[in-house]
RNA sequence: CGGGCUGUAGCAUAAUGGUAGUGUUUGCGCUUUGGGAGCGCAUGGCCCGGGUUCGAUUCCCGGCAGCCCGACCA
């Protein structure tokens, strides 16, 4: 993409309602731009981001057999009635409003009831299971007091999956299987490193959920980290009887803020039993179907990679995330091979950003390049081409390095 | 939802009971090209409602909005 046609502008200043960092980089630099408190909208480039997080999702989910769907926003109020989760008392996010004939419905924070009931329609045997579907879709919470940027938004893009299972050790086995693709889907975001597997409240069903935990000054949870174990947990159990229960020691643990990224649940028969979700099993006999929910937030992730990955400058994207792998950068004298850089590397199906623009000093190319963050420098100009073709240079590195032209493509391309 | 703070130009800010200054952005001209360059000109503003006052952007009350702390957060 040429940057003369992004239409997004930078900031020098921080906007004054916002104090978060992934809020002030990402506005900073053009990536969201704040409707209302917790309500952002993505700009171009932050959408690019967004779409790789959402891929990397994506592809890990449908490695271990989750079969991707669309479910809707609008909620039906009589079937949450069914499971005790309408009522104002119950639940105290809800948006809700009404239809033109009056009928109440609401808009969809989580999805177990509406999903459990679509599988009415599916589930009738053993031989069904087990399922594992999943979305990428648009949550509304009405929470009390949104906050953090991105971190805690009263709208947000969220990849909630559901599993259902004929029995416990069929749902156990699913849900180390996701746990294990979390983690891959964090190491491949960039922020394995700092992202440990936490014990939490469960429910009814479980003693405890697992969460999935980012350690960063900018996160709303206090967690107990085992960094040997690489376990964590969170400050909701941390008591002498869960620490002996889970084999942990109080002086191998070290307290931490973390952002929750991810979060597994088991569920068993909560949603299943008051729906009537239910299968016959070999016997013909009729047994409630067995679920558990998996969910991560895309914005937050998003808010999560950036608050780890930035300097005084700017964002310091993954590679995997970035919005560009690469970003062209034109100084005076350099321009028609800057150009003819670009075209090739975008011939080679390579994204880059490539700043074509005119009448811009270098300087503020360069600070707004470390602002955006894409992970490859390419400068191309008069200098570099007399030392010998384009400056390259890592945003997370100071060293450069003059490369001739033609093997800058060859090492693009993988 | 309880408590606190704050609303001045596209953005960031200053001052002020007598209608507002700076930086940046934007437009124009000249100049300039390796770290948000320089000079000049121009454009652009007091959240809304009520009260006090001769006069309110300023003081008071209410509303709305935003931020922070807490509570809450399957």
């Amino acid at each position: 993409m040429r940057q003369s046609k992004l239409f997004t502008k930078t900031r020098k200043e921080a906007p004054k309602d916002e104090t978060s960092k992934n809020a002030i980089l990402l506005t900073r630099g053009g990536f969201i731009n704040k409707e209302m408190a917790g309500v952002y909208s993505y700009l171009p480039l932050g959408f690019k981001v967004l779409q790789k997080i959402e891929n990397i999702i994506r592809e890990e989910m449908n490695a271990i057999g989750g079969a991707e769907l669309l479910l809707t926003t609008l909620q039906d109020a009589e079937l949450w009635k069914t499971s005790d989760r309408w009522d104002d008392k119950a639940v105290d996010i809800w948006l809700k409003t009404k239809l033109a004939n009056g009928k109440e419905v609401g808009l969809a924070w989580t999805h177990e009831e509406s999903m459990a009931n679509l599988m009415k329609h599916h589930i009738d045997s053993y031989k069904d299971l087990p399922i594992y579907t999943y979305q990428i879709q648009t949550k509304f919470r009405n929470e009390l007091r949104a906050k953090s940027g991105l971190m805690r938004g009263r709208e947000f893009l969220m990849k909630d999956l559901y599993s259902f299972t004929k029995n416990e050790k069929e749902l156990e086995e699913f849900y180390e299987k996701c746990a294990a693709a979390y983690m891959k889907i964090f190491e491949r975001v960039g922020i394995a490193g700092k992202t440990y597997r936490t014990f939490a409240a469960g429910g009814s069903f479980s003693k405890f959920s697992d969460e999935f935990q980012t350690l960063s000054e900018a996160g709303e949870d206090t967690i107990y980290v085992d960094t040997k174990k690489k376990i964590a947990v969170n400050k909701e159990v941390y008591t002498d009887d869960v620490l002996k229960e889970l084999g942990l020691k109080k002086e191998d643990l070290r307290e931490e803020k973390a952002i929750e990224v991810g979060n597994i649940f088991k569920q068993g028969t909560r949603f299943s039993e008051p729906l009537g979700l239910m299968y016959k099993d070999e016997k013909g006999i009729k047994k409630p179907v067995i679920m558990g929910a998996y969910g991560i937030g895309l914005g937050r992730l998003m808010a999560a990679i950036v608050e780890t990955h930035n300097d005084e400058k700017g964002i310091m994207w993954p590679e995997s995330v970035a919005p560009f792998v690469a970003h062209i950068v034109a100084f005076s004298g350099g321009e028609k091979e800057a150009r003819e850089l670009y075209e090739k590397m975008v011939a080679q199906n390579l994204e880059v950003l490539y700043d074509d623009r005119r009448d811009l000093s270098p300087g503020e190319k360069l600070a707004e390049a470390d602002l955006i963050g894409i992970p490859k420098r390419i400068i191309v100009s008069e200098k570099s081409l007399k030392a010998g073709g384009a400056e390259v240079k890592m945003r997370d590195s100071e060293k450069t390095e003059i490369v001739p032209l033609k093997d800058i493509i060859l090492k693009n391309v993988k």
